[in-house]
DNA sequence: ATAGATGCAAAGGGTTTGCACTTGA
DNA sequence: TCAAGTGCAAACCCTTTGCATCTAT
């Protein structure tokens, strides 16, 4: 990560225009339009690189790849279409859940991710 | 699944005795135990024809292998010790998170996975 | 006897790694 | 120039599948 290339834009570019956190296969996609030849390689390579840089966190999506998206966003949680497989960003957090701990567990984090049909879906279903 | 086979026998009874969820090779290792010589692809092949059956429900825990563990249990979530990486059922549900959607989204199901240390190992760490 | 079930090994899909080539500084 | 970065292909890990063998009925 010393060096700037076109790769690499091409990948940090991806995810500003992202709406939601991005797959490896998206990030090949999306940023193989900006930079003919991409290889996957490359995008697993850079997307670790920036996870532990710090400017991306890995979202995991029960049963699916990883996803990754910026950092900086706060706490959030998804929302994953049943038809189109899109995962959105929730903003809020409906918050304690220490209540549901047994004695003696020690509650650090949590993650929430809902289900259903995204507002594009819906309509179409309707 | 038109056989009783000791194989299957053993399986099925590896997940009366469990407390949470198990991946297949935590089920190999279980029921491997029961019937020598037991395959990994029997295991794959078990679970799936149980869960197609409805006994077994697939369990997802974001960045890990699909876990399993019997129908039945009622609505419930789960709770994953960072130190032991064992999968611990939690019961109850915070319940509501309609208010999360966007406007649009149709809300049906969500899954909630709870992170930190199970009691034994905030015990060791205290 | 015979089709279902099993175990092995090979094949798949996603991710990582080795290595020679390319390229930014 | 020359090491970081890249692309390709091979390697890996987890899961599935093909096939010969075993076995419950």
């Amino acid at each position: 990560m010393q060096r700037k290339t076109n790769q690499r834009d091409a990948i940090m570019q991806v995810f500003e225009e992202a709406r939601g956190p991005l797959n490896p296969q998206q990030v090949l996609e999306a940023a193989g339009r900006y930079v003919l030849g991409l290889g996957i390689a490359t995008v697993y390579r850079t997307l670790k690189a920036l996870v532990e840089r710090g400017h991306l966190t890995a979202v995991q999506i029960p049963g699916e790849p990883s996803r990754y998206e910026r950092c900086g966003k706060g706490h959030h949680h998804y929302f994953r279409c049943r038809t189109c497989a899109q995962v959105f960003n929730i903003e809020g957090c409906p918050g304690n859940f220490a209540a549901l701990v047994p004695r003696g567990f020690r509650l650090e984090d949590h993650e929430l991710v809902l289900h259903g049909l995204c507002a594009g879906c819906a309509k179409k279903k309707a």
